[in-house]
RNA sequence: UCCCGAGUAGCUCAGCGGUAGAGCGGGCGGCUGUUAACCGCUAGGUCCGAGGUUCGAAUCCUCGCUCGGGAGCCA
């Protein structure tokens, strides 16, 4: 007999036949003559009602069955005379396939703080909560692949392993095979051409710049991959390793960038609104009553748009006393983004045109000489959630930045031979994926919609 | 890394200088087509760790560790 998933079966137009459930058990109700055993397959937030009944031969068993248990059950599918479910199962038979002892089993038939799960991330996609978090999760991500391929973009898998040891984007881990207990130095330093790529080589910080070198040439494409700062963040919405989508578009300057990011957006919103309807309300009642509102909202207007030199002038004329003082010049503190999305506005901002002092290299530089072409998304509660520009394509240009910038133009060779050679207005972006969880879902902390939180001083399991 | 706050039963917390508590969960028993079922009984603690103050410390002080909130870095 084949295995049904719970989702199917409790989407079936009418009862009646056999089926075959195999899950574990999220709680057990009692009485002397039946049992009613509530089942899970992670298929969809809602268990399924189990009624056993003596005729079992194994009933006794089935009546010591414990939260965490694992059964294969078969049985008749029936229209359930109890309030608070549509189908239930009449067992004919019972399989207890795992125990779990109570006694030393965690995971109780109550709500646990996230705190505490996190300590025991091998069970708690058992909760509803983890079970709801990876089912949106996943349709995030079919969303984000889905959107970019109906628009012909080309899906890029950039390396992992880089040597171009900055771009601004923060502290790197090192990738070595080197002894540490007895590293080979020269002239007073590590000698790295004695390590596995003949010189200094770190994970990734972002797949831009790969992701550049095939949009000059294919057109339109995107990295979806794990990505690692190796800074010591400690708060809500930082991870050591977290995945990134990088969508790098040619012939697109900051305004189709600009749209872009505004329609992908709302097209994975949409997306997690039409599939995902049960494990949003979940999320809608125990995390965050707006969820559902906040994202139908976002999926019907219109983004506003500022450039940096307007969002300073609001936050100057806002009359509010802020902790850091808004000057043209610095870069805007989450406060000042927390006011304009949360407060001000109400809604995602795309806020571009920011000094170039506080901005990468390879920003396009406008024409006042002071701000590039940079652009972020804000949204309420999270803050920066995009962060992208139109690449400088002049040669002449980009290589002044990289000398301003401190940087050793020898590194990026080839990045400026995207320049001479065939250049072209391009623009691309970064969204942070387990930030977009976050804002989905709206559950608080970035621990806890990622599978295995890698954070400074944590990488269990 | 910086600034706050918190670590007490398996979980969530109360107790804040004088014999360590509750609810939930667990075990045992009862009862009912049950719904976080319900009722009774019961077991369960290096009060985060190390020093210190005191006749006496879960409680006050110092340091450390862990967690949470905020900030910086950013996605």
């Amino acid at each position: 007999m084949q295995r049904s998933k719970i989702k199917e079966i409790l989407g079936r137009e009418s009862p009646g036949g056999d089926v075959l459930v195999q899950g574990w058990v999220k709680t057990r109700r009692s009485s002397k003559a039946v049992s009613f055993v509530q089942v899970s397959d992670g298929s969809t937030l809602a268990d399924i009602q189990v009624v056993a009944d003596e005729s079992l031969p194994n009933f006794q068993a089935v009546d010591a069955l414990t939260t965490g248990c694992s059964v294969s059950v078969i049985g008749t599918l029936v229209e359930s005379p109890g309030k608070g479910q549509k189908y239930e199962i009449h067992a004919k038979s019972i399989e207890v396939v795992g125990e779990s002892d109570p006694d030393t089993y965690p995971l109780q038939k109550k709500r646990h703080t996230v705190e505490f799960l996190r300590d025991i991330a091998h069970l708690r996609p058992r909760t509803n909560t983890f079970g709801a978090m990876a089912r949106v999760r996943n349709a995030l991500a079919y969303a984000i692949h889905g959107f970019f391929q109906d628009k012909g973009f080309l899906f890029l898998q950039a390396p992992m392993i880089t040597t171009s040891d900055a771009e601004g984007a923060g502290a790197m881990f090192r990738v070595t095979t080197l002894d540490l207990a007895n590293v080979p130095m020269k002239d007073g330093a590590v000698n790295a051409e004695e390590d596995f790529f003949g010189k200094p080589t770190f994970l990734t910080v972002s797949g831009q710049l790969e992701a550049e070198i095939f949009a000059l040439a294919l057109s339109d494409v995107y990295t979806f991959g794990p990505t690692f700062r190796a800074e010591n963040s400690n708060t809500s919405r930082h991870l050591a390793e977290f995945w990134m989508v990088e969508p790098e578009v040619a012939f697109c300057d900051l305004d189709g960038l600009a749209d872009l990011s505004e329609e992908f957006l709302k097209h994975i919103f949409t997306y997690v609104l039409d599939h995902c309807q049960e494990d949003m309300g979940f999320f809608n009642q125990y995390f965050d009553k707006t969820a559902i509102s906040t994202l139908e909202g976002i999926v019907t207007s219109d983004f506003e748009r500022l450039t940096y030199t307007e969002a300073v002038d609001i936050l100057q004329r806002s009359g509010e006393s802020f902790e850091f003082p808004v000057v043209w010049g610095s870069d805007l503190q989450s406060e000042h983004e927390r006011y304009l999305a949360e407060t001000k506005i109400g809604k995602p901002i795309i806020v571009t045109d920011y000094p170039k002092e506080i901005k990468a290299f390879y920003m396009r530089l406008n024409e006042d000489g002071k701000t590039a072409r940079a652009l972020d998304v804000l949204v309420p509660r999270i803050g920066e959630i995009i962060g992208g520009s139109q690449r400088e394509e002049r040669r002449d240009v980009l290589l002044e930045r990289i000398r301003q910038s401190g940087l050793d133009e020898k590194n990026y060779w080839w990045y400026l031979d995207l320049r001479s050679y065939g250049t072209v207005p391009h623009a691309g972006f970064g969204l942070g994926f387990e930030r977009t969880v976050q804002f989905v879902t709206g559950v608080a902390n970035i621990r806890d919609v990622i599978p295995f939180p890698r954070t400074p001083n944590n990488a269990e399991f």
